[in-house]
RNA sequence: UGACCUAUGGUGUAAUGGUAGCACAACAGAUUUUGGUUCUGUUUGUCUAGGUUCGAAUCCUGGUAGGUCAA
């Protein structure tokens, strides 16, 4: 890309353990950078974890292998404390609203391109670097710097969702040296090097957390409460305040409310442990049995407690057209893009982590975004993040609000 | 209380008297740096007591349970 040999440039790339950030350390090295390595640590609680008791101790030492073996300063830095505050406390925060948050893109926004890029800085880097499958491009528009974040170029691991609450300015800070590469080829490059993490498994799970059992985690701070599973009926059609044909000024609102649910619409057919336990679209965990096809959830109401299902991929209830992002919950990562109020703009829509991009139009209103797809969409699921991107360019993103 | 019907794994169901299948759930593994999805695999059953038969989930009798119709 436009990285060309900038000798004496600092980078600090997070060495988490992994492969990527090794490898991204090393290609660092010989894009002539001045590298140093910075391991975080984010979390040291184990409760509700499932894999092994303190998995960041062997990251913390693989790391410091790699870092020796490609002759690199190495630095540790507790977050936890931030890590806590910002994504933990959110985590909660959302769940308890009965909505569905994504932590990881908060980690990015609040944690490693900000806790920890301050402390980069402190050290005097010029840029922070990650092991995150995403590219990044430098150009000029009307004489401005303008940073542009791009997906990564391997199809499958492409992870620009999780920074698409990113600023420019921490863009500008930023540097993804694996972008360009496919997994495979940075196994490769792993492999030739005989890196520690040449051949570890990939991280899954809430970053630096880890695997957990969600339900177990969360009832560290929420506490479980029996209620109703209703099932809406198969052939329910769910209903909304009438949606008229025409143009009238309000047909965007009304296509974009969620569908509401009474138990009267259903019957119910088993218990729950608490409604902010679950998600739109989740299939396990109902333990409710006896339907020729799956039940999955399509709508939870945290107020009376009450789980709504429906049988099969295609119930009614669980795919819509459109969806609202708040006009505060808006944000561009192409500032110099946005849209005000009154325009509309064709762009690609992705609603959760490596979904297909979906074709959709923007309506920017004075009170938010709607985002009216194509296609109907399972499972619009508010907390979690809509990205939208310009072919390969992920240019702004929001919080689903209904 | 009179008559009739039904009784299969956690749930819903299948099996001309001949080794009890399927779906859903649950569990496990794979995939996935959120939640979730998806894929693969595994476990568990003939209400009870007798009888007929070489052989019973299936036929007969009693019991138990549930349901339907009956004033």
């Amino acid at each position: 890309m436009t990285q060309h040999k900038l000798s004496k440039k600092k980078v600090i790339v997070g060495l988490s353990g992994g492969v990527d950030s090794s490898v991204a350390a090393y290609l660092l090295l010989q894009q002539g950078y001045e590298v140093e390595a910075m391991f975080m640590q984010n979390w040291h609680d184990t409760t509700g974890t499932l894999h092994g008791d303190c998995p960041w101790k062997d990251d913390l030492t693989v790391a410091k292998l790699v870092a020796k073996q490609l002759g690199i300063p190495f630095h540790f830095i507790d977050l936890s404390a931030d890590y806590r505050k910002k994504v933990v406390d959110y985590m909660f925060a959302e769940y308890e609203r009965g909505r569905t948050p994504n932590p990881d893109v908060l980690c990015n926004r609040e944690i490693k391109f900000d806790v920890f890029l301050k402390a980069c800085e402190d050290l005097g880097a010029d840029f922070v670097a990650t092991g995150h499958y995403c590219r990044k491009e430098t150009t000029t528009v009307n004489g401005v710097e303008v940073h542009r974040l791009l997906a990564g170029s391997d199809p499958n691991k492409d992870q620009s969702y999780f920074l698409c609450q990113l600023s420019q300015k921490q863009l500008g800070r930023a540097l993804f040296p694996i972008g360009h590469l496919l997994k495979a080829e940075v196994r490769e490059i792993a492999a030739k090097l005989n890196l520690p993490t040449a051949d570890k498994k990939d991280s899954q799970g809430i970053c630096f957390v880890g695997k957990v059992d969600l339900p177990v985690f969360l009832q560290q701070q929420l506490k479980a409460k029996k209620g109703d599973i209703v099932e809406l009926p198969k052939d329910y059609t769910p209903s909304r305040a009438s949606c008229h044909s025409g143009l009238d000024s309000d047909w965007l609102p009304q296509l974009a409310q969620p569908y509401t649910f009474s138990p009267a619409d259903g019957k119910v057919v088993g218990q729950h442990n608490g409604a902010h336990f679950f998600t739109v679209g989740q299939r396990k965990g109902l333990g409710v049995g006896g339907h020729v096809e799956s039940l999955f959830v399509v709508a939870t109401d945290v107020e009376s407690n009450i789980v709504y299902v429906g049988e099969g991929h295609e119930h009614a209830a669980l795919n819509r057209p459109a969806l609202f992002i708040k006009k505060e919950e808006v944000h561009w990562v192409r500032p110099d893009l946005h849209m005000s109020a009154g325009e509309e703009r064709s762009y690609l829509v992705r609603i959760r982590y490596r979904q297909p991009l979906q074709k959709a139009t923007l309506y920017c209103r004075r009170e938010g975004i709607y985002v009216v797809f194509d296609e109907p969409q399972r499972g619009i699921t508010p907390g979690q993040f809509a990205a939208w991107y310009d072919g390969e360019e992920l240019l702004g993103s929001g919080v689903i609000n209904q």
